[in-house]
DNA sequence: GGCAGGTATCTACCCGGAGTAACTTTTGCC
DNA sequence: GGCAAAAGTTACTCCGGGTAGATACCTGCC
């Protein structure tokens, strides 16, 4: 029917949306309307699938979270801004959001777990540096403190995915706090 | 031979770190002498296993971070002691630290991917909740702030295990750096 | 000492999902 | 119309988690 590798991919994300993280690749094949080999042939195996998802995942949630930083006053309006579209992002494409983050075919766990952190540190590194040489700051820093970040906002996600007590608002500017001012307290304002 | 949950779980331990995290229950049992049903019996399946070796290794790394930290001057340098002995720990135990970060059986990936987080959160928060309220702070965003906190010491502990680049010291310290003051930078001194 | 009953343990299986080999259909070309 | 190549499907294998039923062992009783 339809086998070129875009397609493949959107049918995978739809029925990751509906069947939940759990869905087989033979539900993934059935729901892009061939069979198993063809999405092989089509994408790869497991990981690249959840690499390819991941890319896409990445690729949107960047896009969009850009916009909204765009439109900040100043650095800590901005590290607001992409901590709550990052919780709000990931709660909006949820099931997907777990495919990406624990889907692989337990290969590599690191890979696994890093998949998502490693095709967004980049950018936040670079991000982080400039704002770093920017105030006068070792920007060497940089790598280190995007794993840090991601790690940070992933497991909030998590956290917050599963509990569904606190509001997202309240989160996001408890770990803005966090991620802006540290432990050591907050130096001005709240 | 020997049944005792305890034993089967040591010999885990024991194939594990010999093997890696990618070991099988049938080689679990094997090494403990005993075959898979027995382990069955003893520890129950394999989230059971997992979640007792989190057990374990949470007590272990909190009891060695706890003495660790209790001989710091101040606070930074307890939380500085905090980072580099969870980093020295996690690549102590490196294989089981990802057997029980990513070990179990696909079930539910969130429960997974927070099994460590959730037994250590607790403990974390007391103590965040603890240091706000003697500064001042607000001490409600404790519990937050330890899912933060144990979701960049993850993720940065995978990054710097998989590339084994940068030296722990440096790490450690950078980290700290992040955790400590924020990305809003430092206070006072580095 | 030998035997019945119960318990502990192992063998041998099932099940489900990833991954693939070999057969079949379709399609395009002469 | 016949034939070759591409595209697809069926029907497997393989492997790991999990379990049912057979087996050996051990205990208490006569």
């Amino acid at each position: 029917m339809l086998a070129d590798r875009d397609a493949l991919l959107t049918a995978a994300e739809r029925i990751i949306r509906v069947e939940g993280p759990a869905v087989t690749l033979d539900a993934i094949a059935a729901a892009a309307g061939v069979t198993k080999p063809i999405l092989y042939r089509g994408v790869g195996d497991k990981d690249a699938l959840v690499q390819a998802l991941a890319e896409r995942l990445v690729a949107r949630m960047t896009d969009e979270v850009t916009t909204m930083v765009a439109a900040a006053k100043g650095p800590r309006d901005g590290l607001r801004r992409l901590v709550g579209g990052y919780l709000a992002l990931a709660a909006r494409d949820r099931s997907l959001y777990l495919y990406v983050t624990a889907g692989g075919s337990n290969g590599d766990r690191v890979q696994q777990a890093l998949l998502l952190a490693d095709r967004t540190a980049a950018g936040f590194a670079e991000g982080i540096a400039a704002f770093r040489t920017a105030q006068g700051a070792d920007p060497s820093v940089a790598l280190a403190w995007s794993y840090g970040l991601l790690g940070a906002l992933h497991f909030v996600t998590l956290w917050w995915l599963r509990d569904g007590t606190a509001d997202t608002d309240g989160v996001a500017e408890q770990i803005t706090g966090l991620l802006w001012s540290g432990l050591g307290g907050e130096r001005t304002g709240t």
